[in-house]
DNA sequence: ATCCTCCCCTAC
DNA sequence: TAAGGTAGGGGAGGAT
């Protein structure tokens, strides 16, 4: 309030809505009833300052509710406070543009903040309502957006229509909007994970780093094609001709791009943050040059960049438009050179060695003038022979400039310069090269690299010594396939009990494995992270920070790889109880899935010779491709080929395509580089039931020659349809709606089962599982139901007893889970099923001599319901063992999961060693029936191993023994077998084991 | 020697 | 109040 007054001069300082209604009426209104009060501390602060923006409110809270509308909306708002100003300056409106700046200047940073809240809470809408919510998607969505916007963004005419519909609209209903919005959306007020029961969710939409982290991402997918042939021409590319690098980045971005169509405020200090408030601890994102004189720079709290500079001018986050300002960027420099490597979303390399035709200079000239004419946004650029000296030439080249640093004078230019302005070099290893008082690369060179290698170890020991003499060895634009996937958040974490923790658990799994699934991966290692409270570390200063915390995680690593929620959902409950946590300590949470698989790789690497014929039968590749789209087209009944480009897994570069080509329709029409499959391999049936808006659309990406085939078929129908029913029949039966993969984290898996006849019988059949869980995606199950394919819904057996184990323990745990809750077990008298129900998790009753192996089941007495399998036999017992409320149990029967049956438990055990302190603790409820279980098993391993293996009994037993010494609960159980495996040892051997 | 887990560091 | 993520590289140290 003192800075509005002191900024106001002498004029009545005003709630904006004065200017807004002013503006809607068409004349001056009356500015008393709209003066901003003095006594600031009043709760109704918000409702007065809101109510600048209070038009967005009022258009996007009627239309919000018509989802497809939402968009646009969100877009006209967000572009309301341009409007608003063109408008004033432009149109003859009775308010002068003095007076708007002042407001600008002097008012808007906190309704601005409130703007932010009211596109993102416009954004809930469409989450919760849309078809996705994975981040993934989420972040399509924004992607989704622009391209939905771009036709009003690229023409002033519908912008400015916009601009007035917004204010035109806005009828002075303002000063109870607030209100009402904050009682519809109470949530959009929560900061942490006590108040907010969708805070993992809503997190990461409103997230600068979550935008920046993932936006290689979005960029992978979009540029694919153009990705895909230039990591082959750089595979080619060989050393030793010199090169030329261009790296480019630019200026100030996040707030360059929100502040391009402001022209008033491109000398002020403007920044982008989340928040106005003078005394707050949110973070200042970017600042621009203006800014930057006051000392203000990136990362920075608000209260301390406010104190430096009253009037900085804090502008909101406009993710929407740093995706379509980042494509245009994009657009241009892949149309200049071939070899882009993206940074981020506003930096790149480019190797113009092979491309170049005039002078590096001017090229890099003319690229930055087209990225300005294009974007309203500077950018600047660095030249040089590799990649480290152009970047650094590009630091003394901003803002808005570009520089060469010719290699001979890359010695002089290194030798003054900081150790720290090395990219790799951060602040540790600053510091600690400081701490020898080396600052700068020339003093760096002095030191040998035998000693940098002892200090930094080989490979940053290397990397120093390379690059304070400006060598740098490493290639423009090789695309590495993604090595993991996570989610973290570490603010607004606070647990109050183990309800809350796991509850967040919860929502955190669902958001990985929806990004698995957006990504087409699967993993067999999740890593669990957690930060908790150092000790004596008192509240954070930044407020719901996570403050002053240590890092501990735990792993684990399963046979089979998945993407499946429930599989991550317990795995990391387990994870959680392993590192024995105060809850009320944690501060962050993290969760991240590595030792990825292709998803379709994972889905078919199991053997099975039936599986494998079956799926490698000739149109099998094209119906894992339509299984995508078909599944895909019935989800929002609106575009398949939006669907299309959801799906991770398909997209190829389309290369027959010039790259300029496909930038523009990427621009244009949103579709990202999905390769088209060739026309021969359509399937007509299928296109015959597109519905027609997208057989047109379809059309047009085959250039009209679509409709040519179709006719032709059409009028040659009495010949049957040859290879194309075939794959057809294929599709129908591989393909499963995708249906709603919010709901449904799990879909990818539920494709076809083998299930064994009967045990006497070798003759194995197909049978299909639909999962039919989902009404809404119909359209993809009528097609399959439609060409009456052959396999059908049929032939699901009557119990598990007939499914070919050696098949089922193959399928992805989460089909298996459907699987043993839909089906009985056994039949009577099957061997193979012989213990009680998964879902009892009893130990296992005392039984005689164990099943030998599952082939010889007939030899001793499969009959007998008492058997406890052991792990050469049926994996009975790692469903039991998986059910079973004792977590040291989950962990072991995880190891086992999806493993091959003739895997040793000692195999399985070992990683147990990591998970000791799940045992449970002596004297409780679990330590008995824990302890019961594993006796058994070893008992039966015992007896089964004894005769053929019995290093693999040694094995075990010093597993036990190591185990042991760190966990009581081992060792009573290591106590109590022993006996047992001395007594069977010394009758076949007539000796004694030593340990 | 090689792999794995649990860190830490770094960049955007 | 405010949204401190994501992913790769690498080192230490232990197991095999």
């Amino acid at each position: 309030m003192k800075n509005l007054r002191a900024f106001s001069k002498g004029l009545p300082v005003v709630k904006p809505a004065w200017v807004v209604d002013s503006l809607a009426e068409n004349r001056l209104l009356n500015c008393a009833p709209y003066q901003i009060s003095q006594n600031s501390s009043s709760s109704r602060k918000q409702m007065k300052l809101s109510a600048f923006f209070s038009e967005k409110q009022n258009e996007s809270r009627h239309l919000g509710e018509q989802n497809n509308q939402n968009k646009d909306i969100e877009f006209q708002s967000s572009s309301a406070q341009e409007g608003s100003q063109y408008q004033s300056g432009g149109c003859e409106s009775e308010v002068s543009l003095n007076n708007v700046e002042l407001l600008n200047d002097s008012l808007s940073s906190d309704e601005l903040k409130e703007s932010a809240f009211e596109e993102r809470d416009n954004g809930d809408f469409a989450v919760e309502e849309g078809e996705y919510d994975c981040e993934t998607a989420c972040s399509e969505r924004r992607v989704n957006d622009m391209d939905d916007n771009c036709g009003v963004a690229q023409s002033p005419d519908a912008k400015s229509r916009c601009s007035n519909l917004c204010s035109t609209s806005s009828t002075g209903s303002h000063m109870s909007l607030p209100l009402e919005k904050s009682a519809a959306k109470p949530s959009s007020r929560s900061h942490s994970t006590l108040t907010d029961p969708n805070f993992v969710e809503n997190y990461f939409k409103y997230s600068r780093l979550h935008f920046i982290g993932t936006w290689r991402n979005r960029y992978r997918k979009r540029f694919s094609n153009l990705l895909e042939a230039k990591s082959i021409k750089s595979n080619a590319d060989h050393s030793g001709k010199k090169k030329t690098i261009i790296h480019i980045d630019m200026d100030c971005f996040f707030v360059s791009v929100v502040i391009r169509n402001m022209p008033d405020l491109l000398d002020k200090p403007v920044a982008v943050c989340h928040s106005d408030n003078p005394k707050g601890t949110a973070e200042i994102s970017s600042a621009n040059y203006p800014a930057r004189n006051y000392g203000i720079k990136a990362g920075m709290f608000v209260r301390d960049a406010k104190a430096r500079c009253p009037h900085l001018m804090i502008v909101p986050y406009k993710f929407d438009a740093y995706e379509e300002v980042a494509d245009q960027f994009y657009g241009i420099l892949h149309k200049h050179c071939s070899k882009v490597q993206a940074l981020s979303c506003d930096e790149a390399f480019l190797d113009m060695t092979d491309c170049l035709h005039d002078d590096p200079e001017e090229v890099t000239q003319r690229i930055r003038s087209e990225i300005f004419y294009a974007t309203k946004c500077t950018a600047s650029a660095g030249i040089a022979e590799n990649m480290l000296l152009a970047r650094l030439a590009t630091r003394s080249a901003k803002p808005n400039g570009q520089c060469f640093i010719p290699s001979e004078k890359a010695d002089d230019y290194l030798s003054s310069l900081s150790i720290k302005a090395l990219p790799g070099i951060g602040h540790t290893v600053s510091a600690k090269l400081k701490s020898k008082e080396i600052e700068y690369c020339g003093q760096l060179r002095n030191i040998s690299k035998d000693a940098l290698h002892k200090d930094f170890g080989k490979k940053i020991g290397d990397l120093l010594w390379n690059y304070c003499r400006g060598i740098d060895h490493s290639v423009v634009g090789s695309v590495q396939e993604t090595k993991s996937v996570g989610a973290e958040i570490n603010w607004g974490v606070r647990f109050n009990d183990n309800k809350d923790a796991e509850h967040f658990l919860t929502n955190l799994c669902k958001e990985v494995s929806l990004r698995l699934q957006g990504c087409g991966v699967q993993g067999r290692t999740i890593t669990l992270k957690v930060k908790t409270r150092r000790e004596g570390a008192g509240e954070p200063i930044k407020y719901m920070g996570c403050g002053d915390c240590e890092t501990t995680s735990r792993s684990m690593t399963i046979a089979g790889a998945t993407d499946s929620f429930v599989t991550l959902q317990r795995i990391a409950k387990q994870l959680f109880s392993a590192l024995r946590l105060d809850v009320k300590e944690v501060r962050g949470v993290g969760l991240a899935m590595s030792k990825l698989e292709h998803a379709d790789l994972a889905r078919r690497a199991p053997q099975g010779n039936m599986l494998e014929s079956w799926l490698a039968s000739p149109a099998e590749k094209l119906t894992k491709r339509r299984d995508e789209m078909l599944g895909n087209v019935d989800v929002t009944g609106t575009s398949a080929l939006q669907d299309l480009r959801r799906s991770g897994s398909i997209s190829i570069g389309a290369t027959s395509h010039s790259s300029e080509r496909n930038l523009k329709s990427d621009r244009s029409t949103g579709v990202h580089n999905v390769e088209l499959p060739p026309l021969s391999h359509l399937d007509l049936e299928v296109l015959k039931n597109l519905p027609p808006e997208i057989m047109s659309e379809m059309n047009d990406m085959y250039k009209g020659e679509l409709q040519g085939l179709l006719n032709t078929v059409n009028s040659d129908k009495g010949k049957g349809s040859s290879s194309k029913s075939l794959s057809l029949t294929a599709a129908a039966h591989n393909s499963v709606p995708a249906s709603d993969a919010k709901l449904q984290g799990y879909r990818d898996h539920k494709d076809c089962i083998h299930l064994e006849e009967d045990k006497g019988k070798s003759d194995k059949r197909l049978s299909e599982v639909i999962a039919d869980n989902d009404a809404s995606c119909s359209r993809a199950r009528e097609l399959v139901e439609k060409t009456k394919c052959v396999t059908q819904l049929d032939w699901m057996p009557d119990s598990l007893s007939q499914a070919d184990f050696t098949v089922l323990q193959e399928l992805p745990e989460d089909v298996k889970a459907d699987l043993f809750s839909a089906l009985p077990l056994h039949r009577s008298g099957d061997p193979t099923c012989s213990t009680s129900n998964v879902s009892e998790s009893k130990p296992p009753n005392v039984g005689g001599a164990g099943n030998r192996s599952r082939h010889d089941g007939g030899a001793d007495d499969p009959k007998d319901p008492r058997i406890f399998p052991t792990p050469g036999s049926s994996q009975k017992w790692i469903e039991q063992f998986r059910v079973s409320s004792c977590l040291i149990l989950n962990v072991i029967a995880e190891q086992h999961t999806d493993s091959s049956c003739t895997r040793p438990l000692s195999s399985i055990l070992e990683p147990v060693a990591s998970f000791l302190s799940l045992c449970p603790k002596s004297g409780s409820e679990e330590w008995n029936e824990t302890l019961s279980c594993l006796s058994e098993l070893l008992r039966h391993y015992i007896q089964l191993k004894v005769e053929t293996d019995i290093e693999e009994l040694y094995k075990c037993f010093c597993l036990l023994k190591r185990f042991a010494s760190a966990s009581e609960f081992f060792l009573e159980l290591r106590d109590s077998i022993l006996p047992f495996l001395q007594d069977s040892v010394s009758q076949h051997y007539g000796g004694t084991l030593h340990f």
